[in-house]
DNA sequence: AGCACGCCGACT
DNA sequence: GTCGGCGTGCTC
């Protein structure tokens, strides 16, 4: 006697194979149990998903080969999640599952698991008794930590979400540290989920658990305690890691948005760190929001879940409004630093209106930068753009350095002589002449960072430090940073006083501490405040807070720290709300903006995206897309608007456009969006359409 | 997504 | 003459 199971395979969304399969089975397996099937000519990992349906069937059942018997199944709170995760963002069951465990788990067959699982665990180090007999004690907590964590837990009918609404430096990971230590010593099980936007950001707040919890938990922390995961790990180290999640070993899981998949049998807190990072939004795949479904799991897991950060999402934000208004989460306010000190470094906006035309720094501001250089104190200078120019151009015709391949200019790197397009990778020798003229005369427009450190270098010549030593500019960003560690090894150097002016991307206003700095300053912020994407001041206004934030770290310091913003629009309230170190009003007046324009979260956006070799055909199939979306019964309550190109409309010689859609209601554009999948799979076997490489809905949308 | 099959260009 | 490019089709 044999059973039907159905199974979940790593099937992509757009094939007609999207539903879980059919498998049998000599016995019954519970939902989330972990097999082997036969797929095709190979044989592949699934997941064990409903009891059997007895829909007949006209093709031949295979059994499945194995049964993963030394793994627990999956729970129901997993199940739930991907299922969930699937239908929201608009995928199949089974890409999202597979993706949701970890690579190298599908290359094990059922006797390389066992011997896997069967490998002993490392020995606890030696030191650790010695770690708990020296004595330590917990730091103290400022007022606003001990308020913060007081109403977190004495809040039995708030379960959470809480928004925690804290400056940077008032000491917010202190406040996960005590949120963690507190579930995971109620109960010698339960288990804490804590994520952070970028691998960046992982080592450091690792070596931050790592120490507190070694403290704590002395002998009983063991060396998969705390596991991490993050796209940076290598396969062994990931299984590794999942597993330690998985068989309820790992206390604390440390990870990137992808951990909000991480199987956790016993989860009783998640902690969203930087909660408006747009990192926490998958970009391909199954786009989901890691922070959004953290929301949706703490729900499944009856857990609470603490979103943090100095500049929320304004989705977020608005969520945290007062209960009497309709608000779900509560907010949780730190307005001060640690150590008491209030002060947020002081604004200073130049008119670049009132400055030489053409100059990258405003007098005042090198002024600035050359006293705080010769008192042997440390600036930072912001640029969004890597490289030395943005583009090279012929003195004599119109020629300039456009690639080939992308509707975008390749960039000019002058440390290599090449130019480069950072959309499509194609790099080439910069060359001697024109290539459409000959003239040898082509120049670089605009300014990139690398030509920043330059320029810099050249501008702070003739200052030196107060130990007579010439003044040192280094530059940080994705292009110094490319092997690993470099980054590492050069905030180093930064914090070891090597460094006395740091250039670079935003790279460097996120997270690090850097202590001798007490100048900040943002060239050219100003495109944001006028950008067709209405999420661009929200980014921009987190940008500089956060910038903001790097200076005047170190107590002693503060008092005259600044951050310098060099505007064309002194006068426009983003900035004066950061002058006024004002988030709250910031977000007043982006939401009474949002409000009236319907727009987030006032309203639920989708888009619908697709790749071909013509803009026409992509446009095509979009537009195609639209009038079969009129004849849904949900039509009436979304908006659909036309299909445009992308802003990159071509990349890597591939045609983009989008579409996008738009309802009050998110059952409404959930439904709507649902219905039409199966409408849009029709579209793309139709030979009108035959051009179209692929198509994605992107739910939720960070950038339009 | 894999993995096979299948039909055209530059190499041991 | 083969190796290998990726287009098309299939997987309970």
């Amino acid at each position: 006697m044999s059973v039907q199971l159905s199974v979940l395979v790593h099937t992509p969304a757009h094939s007609p194979l999207a539903g879980p399969l059919t498998y049998q089975s000599e016995l019954p397996l519970a939902p989330g149990t972990l097999v082997r099937v036969p797929l095709g000519q190979r044989e592949t990992l699934g997941v064990v998903w409903d009891a059997p349906q007895d829909t007949p069937t006209t093709w031949e059942i295979k059994p499945i080969t194995a049964v993963l018997s030394g793994l627990q199944p999956m729970s129901d709170a997993w199940r739930q999640l991907v299922g969930f995760s699937a239908s929201y963002y608009q995928r199949s069951l089974g890409e999202v599952a597979l993706s949701a465990l970890p690579p190298q788990l599908k290359g094990l067959d059922a006797t390389q698991l066992e011997r896997r699982l069967r490998r002993k665990p490392l020995s606890v180090e030696s030191d650790t008794e010695q770690a708990t007999t020296s004595p330590w004690a917990l730091p103290e907590l400022t007022p606003a930590q001990a308020e913060v964590l007081a109403r977190m837990h004495s809040t039995p009918t708030h379960k959470g979400p809480f928004l925690l609404f804290g400056a940077t430096g008032s000491g917010k990971t202190e406040v996960y540290l005590r949120a963690v230590q507190k579930v995971l010593e109620a109960d010698p099980k339960a288990q804490a989920l804590v994520m952070v936007p970028e691998i960046n950001l992982t080592p450091q707040l690792e070596a931050r658990f790592e120490q507190r919890f070694a403290q704590l938990l002395g002998a009983d922390f063991k060396p998969d305690t705390l596991v991490s995961m993050h796209s940076g790990m290598t396969g062994p180290q990931r299984l590794k890691s999942w597993l330690a999640a998985h068989q309820g070993k790992a206390r604390i899981v440390l990870g990137t948005r992808m951990a909000i998949f991480a199987s956790m049998p016993h989860l009783q807190l998640i902690v969203v760190d930087e909660e408006h990072d747009p990192s926490y939004k998958q970009q391909e795949g199954a786009r989901y929001s890691a922070r959004d479904l953290a929301v949706f799991r703490a729900r499944l897991e009856n857990a609470p879940v603490i979103l943090g950060s100095a500049t929320p999402s304004l989705e977020s934000w608005h969520h945290s409004r007062p209960a009497a208004e309709g608000g779900r989460y509560l907010r949780l306010e730190m307005p001060d630093r640690v150590g008491g000190h209030s002060s947020f470094p002081l604004v200073r906006r130049v008119d670049m209106n009132h400055q030489p035309k053409g100059a990258v720094f405003s007098p005042p501001l090198l002024q600035a930068i050359q006293e705080r250089v010769a008192r042997g104190e440390q600036c930072m200078v912001l640029l969004n753009r890597r490289g030395y120019a943005p583009v090279l151009q012929c003195s004599d015709c119109d020629w300039k350095s456009a690639c080939a391949h992308c509707s975008a200019f390749r960039v000019f790197h002058k440390t290599d002589r090449t130019l480069r397009c950072h959309h499509c990778g194609f790099t080439e020798r910069v060359p001697r002449h024109c290539p459409a003229c000959g003239n040898p005369d082509i120049r670089p427009i605009g300014r990139g960072t690398e030509q920043l450190e330059e320029h810099l270098s050249e501008l702070l010549h003739a200052v030196a430090r107060p130990d007579g030593t010439p003044v040192r500019v280094a530059r940080i960003d994705a292009d110094t940073t490319q092997k690993k560690g470099t980054l590492e090894a050069q905030l180093a150097s930064v914090h070891a006083g090597d460094v006395d002016v740091l250039v670079g991307t935003q790279m460097i206003a996120k997270g690090h501490d850097f202590r001798g700095i007490t100048l900040v300053a943002a060239l050219n912020p100003d495109g944001a405040l006028f950008s067709s994407d209405f999420r661009a001041p929200e980014r921009l206004f987190s940008l500089l807070l956060q910038a903001a934030g790097r200076a005047g770290r170190s107590p002693d310091l503060s008092a005259q720290s600044e951050m310098w913003v060099q505007t064309h629009h002194p006068q426009h309230p983003l900035y004066a709300a950061l002058k006024a170190h004002n988030y709250p009003e910031f977000a007043r007046q982006q939401l009474s903006e949002r409000e009236q324009s319907t727009l987030p979260p006032f309203s639920y956006q989708a888009l619908l995206r697709a790749d071909a070799r013509t803009q026409e055909v992509a446009q095509g199939f979009l537009n195609a897309a639209r009038l079969a979306a009129t004849q849904l019964p949900a039509a009436e309550h979304v908006s659909c608007f036309a299909a445009v190109p992308l802003t990159i409309q071509r990349v890597a010689n591939v045609e983009r456009a989008q579409m996008l859609l738009e309802s009050t209601s998110r059952t409404a554009l959930q439904h709507h969006l649902a219905q039409w999948h199966t409408l849009l799979h029709a579209l793309k076997k139709d030979p009108a359409h035959k051009g179209v490489i692929r198509w994605a809905v992107d739910v939720d949308p960070l950038a339009i």
